[in-house]
DNA sequence: CTTCAGAATGTGTACGTTCACATGAACGAC
DNA sequence: GTCGTTCATGTGAACGTACACATTCTGAAG
């Protein structure tokens, strides 16, 4: 690595921090003998090159140690081989899966992957989001971001690039999914064919579209059985409110069965009954959703519904590239889930 | 939003799809009226501008929607206002809460964040990534792979950016982390102190620095304490690997403790032992690490050690973007952890 | 009215790369 | 030997911005 010295007049400054430069398209080409276009062909690999110059280039270039400046690039193609990334919440082991397969395969597709969340679920931070995103020159944008709102920011900002969102049943076009509805059907039949006839619903947070896919999901499947829809309870996702709302229906008895919107949820519940006296599944049957790698292990084992979070993130990136390249989108694209019978669930041991 | 059509010889293609150009620094100062040295200005919000003037150069950028390009920006200032992570196991819960905290703080610094992780922790790949993000221009880098050989490859690189690593109690330089070997010794402690005299250690894998340091703080525990060190299992991290270890382990009866490495793996050890008929914590105590949302609601509710990754996250990026404005390095920090004790824990039932 | 300082604004250039086009070399056909 | 043709390489822009410096404007002091 040979660092070429800035080159500000010498001893002007005595103690300036030693100013070093990167070296740049010329420096290789100086001390490769050839002009910067040919060194610009050798990174591009374009064809019409003799071997052994392309040789003597490259070798300079691993000397020297060079490394094409993105932004110089990005400026005069305006392409970045960056993708967006629009998230909430980051830490939910979906979204945190699927951003690591995104980032996996948009590194193995040379890509470079930028996050940026929201805090707050307000319009103009949404759209103060995207368009920073926009202003990296982002060549794609993927939204985990679960919220109905963004997707009117999108709308409006007319976003010209490739664009997936994840998780949302609701936006008709450009968007993949696992089958929501689909999922909570299935986790609710089961709790039907089991023979419960009094199901409750412990919703997710009411501004997630996942929630409400589930929720009506939960909610078409009763009705077509020609069950009680109960209201839903509208949760947070977390295992500490389904504790207090297991707590809270321990005072309840018009029910056999739970159908919680996520796995840490189902695990608060049951907690909850346990520690109020009831067994689960003997008394209650519970049923969560995700299958999180923790959910084999609770105690009971959880009966859920598995969605494939690495698959959506990958086939999003495919996606994406694909359309990049010069495909044209094939439309809306859902992953079906699958129920995972495990020991939660059991027949009603009491009928109401 | 007035798109400008590019400059194209109008009537050429007919076909060709509408090519629009973003509207730059010189569009908005023509249609201010002023040059797009003032725009750039107003931009930097330099002083020295009549307000009338700005005032009129910001209604024009709101009403095109000029966005300023964040390509030529760090091409001439070589600086990006990008932060970037190398990562290695993103889903993890520790490292996925880091790094939301981490992007939270840097959008509120105004940066982005651009992560990107290794797949395999050979030396190759990681010189790869990290000369990668170097050429994004980052303005400074956090470093999440727990794995050893990542510092080889930095030091190797003189990367020239402030730099953190988050999690290593190795790197005595630049290195922000919460004691591990604290979290253990107090782990092991709180086991020694109940009477429990036959500790094993359920480890991390070998190549985490987490997991060597926790698994030191474990031995020099138990050797402070003149108790046997019987030699640490090595893990995986997962509940299903401490479910597998959990089985294997009905054979043994030389234990009444055991300290695992995490939660997740201490819910599988539990989940094995009530399938082999014994109780926790009558028959054996369990201790994890983390302290991730769902121990509490573990059955039992696990005794834990607390580390706080958002705050890691958070301080990480406070260092960082202190150094960046000129503040010298404060040293090795390090975040004291905290033992939750729950329902896991007991006194000892027998004697060895 | 002149002068001058300071505030406000404008002009030239560089950043590092790629694109479009220009040039030069090599080579065979006539 | 001349001419075209192809291959290999070189030259002049341009991308959109910020920095250094130049210029113009403003208003008060002399």
């Amino acid at each position: 690595m040979v660092p070429v010295r800035s080159l500000t007049k010498p001893g002007t400054a005595v103690m300036e921090p030693e100013k070093v430069r990167a070296p740049n398209i010329r420096d290789v080409a100086r001390l490769a003998g050839v002009s910067y276009q040919t060194v610009s062909r050798v990174l591009n690999n374009s064809e019409a090159l003799r071997p052994e110059t392309k040789q003597r280039v490259l070798e300079v270039i691993d000397q020297i140690g060079y490394r094409p400046n993105q932004a110089a690039r990005a400026l005069v193609t305006s392409r970045s081989r960056t993708i967006g990334v629009l998230t909430s919440q980051t830490a939910h082991y979906g979204s945190a899966t699927s951003l690591h397969a995104i980032e996996e395969a948009a590194r193995k597709a040379g890509y470079l992957v930028s996050t940026t969340s929201i805090a707050t679920s307000d319009y103009e931070s949404i759209r103060d989001r995207l368009e920073y995103l926009m202003s990296q020159s982002i060549e794609a944008l993927i939204v985990i971001a679960p919220q109905v709102r963004v997707f009117d920011a999108i709308r409006e900002l007319e976003i010209r690039v490739p664009l997936v969102t994840l998780g949302s049943t609701l936006g008709d076009d450009h968007a993949l999914s696992v089958d929501q509805m689909a999922g909570a059907r299935l986790a609710t039949r089961h709790l039907i064919d089991l023979g419960h006839q009094h199901i409750l619903h412990l919703a997710g947070p009411q501004d997630w579209i996942e929630a409400e896919a589930r929720m009506k999901g939960f909610i078409d499947e009763v009705v077509d059985a020609d069950l009680i829809a109960y209201p839903p309870i509208l949760g947070d996702w977390t295992a500490d409110f389904g504790h207090y709302v297991g707590r809270e229906l321990l005072r309840r008895t018009d029910f056999t069965a739970i159908f919680a919107a996520n796995d840490q949820m189902a695990l608060g519940l049951m907690h909850a009954f346990r520690e109020g006296g009831l067994e689960v599944p003997r008394d209650i049957s519970i049923v969560g959703f995700d299958d999180i790698p923790e959910a084999a292990h609770y105690w009971p084992p959880l009966t859920t519904v598995r969605q494939d979070f690495a698959e959506l993130g990958r086939r999003s990136l495919a996606l994406l590239v694909g359309e990049l390249n010069g495909s044209r989108w094939m439309g809306h694209d859902q992953i079906t889930p699958e129920l995972v019978i495990r020991e939660s669930t059991a027949l009603p041991s009491r009928n109401l």
